[in-house]
DNA sequence: CCCAATATCTTGACGGTGTCCACCATGGCG
DNA sequence: CGCCATGGTGGACACCGTCAAGATATTGGG
């Protein structure tokens, strides 16, 4: 049915995007604690309980949001990772992305990890899987790097190299450490040759 | 003016004290997002106005739980360090000794290096004493373990560990690692001999 | 010793938020 | 063509942070 009429469909049609866009908008300038439902709702142009039947409830969109987050995160590394040549320098490549990304998008790097929106051990399916392919792209940057390691000794190495990208940028967003030294410290704990 | 009957006193005479202590007690069992200036002013049995007088507002409340929450992180690294003889196995101790202690106070330990709580680049002057003093416990256990290293080196090497243990805590919290994990981890990013 | 000034606590109000409920518009299927 | 599931609306409720004004205890100066 054609509208002829200027005003808004009473159904939006592509709701459920739009709110997820929006919010991920918010949280470019918002921490994700002064998100609300219905300021997201407001700037979708929609009524403060349109939400609720996509969602269910606020943690839902923020579920979604964090998986979002989370592709863009993993894109970003992918991207890092296919840039680079030489092994070390593909790990040094992919940690740096990791926490560039962090600081470029503070806040939605918050949810992604948010224990409030994804509670321990009850990941979202699409947020599982991108971990799982974050997790395997690291891995293999790891393996690249020490190829003669056990898959034990690889797997443990790659844990705690997420543990030291992911706190370096952690820390450095909540300003406990100057941007000029992530690279430098990350640099610091990859054995040279 | 002694008092007789067994009402509460008008005055307190320590609620901010009690306050902070109430406040870190919620947050053993709740997040601090779910942390309510007015529950805490109940569990003091008090009016929900009384912390006003003592903190100014709920980030106020906040910013002296995180003071706590943080010298207690740094009082159980101290402890660690103590214990330990060789200069590896200290720097182990600290780091585990650290997540270890974000492990059993998560919500507290999230408090502490919450940017909502203390915006990043202007920590109070006692979070800003804790930090720097857990920056010279890091830096002496490093200096110990890597005698030859040049300061610069040393102190990028800690930074980088800072990084390494305070990403392993966050992530275990949040549910991405294995708590087993955890001091393998640790100990596969700290060269031998 | 008394009283005023001050620090502390209370009651009340306001706007904002998440969520539940009942109701209405729409479009696709029988 | 009519029905109804889907998706949107408006209203209500409880809770929250915060501000304003009033009540009460403590304290220091005369």
């Amino acid at each position: 049915m054609l509208r002829v009429s200027r005003s808004a469909p009473y159904h939006h049609g592509n709701l459920a995007e739009t709110l997820e866009r929006a919010a991920l908008a918010l949280l470019e300038t918002h921490t994700a604690a002064a998100l609300s439902l219905r300021e997201v709702a407001r700037q979708a142009g929609v009524s403060h309980n349109a939400p609720y039947h996509h969602f269910g409830d606020r943690q839902g969109l923020l579920k979604r949001v964090a998986e979002r987050a989370m592709a863009e995160l993993l894109a970003a590394q992918q991207r890092a990772a296919e840039a680079a040549q030489l092994p070390r320098e593909r790990l040094l490549a992919v940690g740096a992305a990791y926490v560039e990304h962090a600081l470029a998008h503070p806040n939605a790097f918050a949810v992604i990890f948010d224990p409030d929106v994804c509670e321990p051990g009850h990941p979202t399916e699409a947020m599982a899987v991108s971990i799982r392919a974050n997790e395997d792209l690291l891995t293999d940057a790891v393996a690249a790097f020490r190829p003669e390691s056990s898959a034990e000794q690889t797997s443990l190495f790659g844990a705690a190299l997420w543990g030291a990208v992911h706190g370096l940028a952690t820390l450095a967003t909540a300003g406990h450490l100057p941007r000029e030294a992530l690279r430098p410290a990350l640099d610091a704990l990859l054995p040279r040759d």
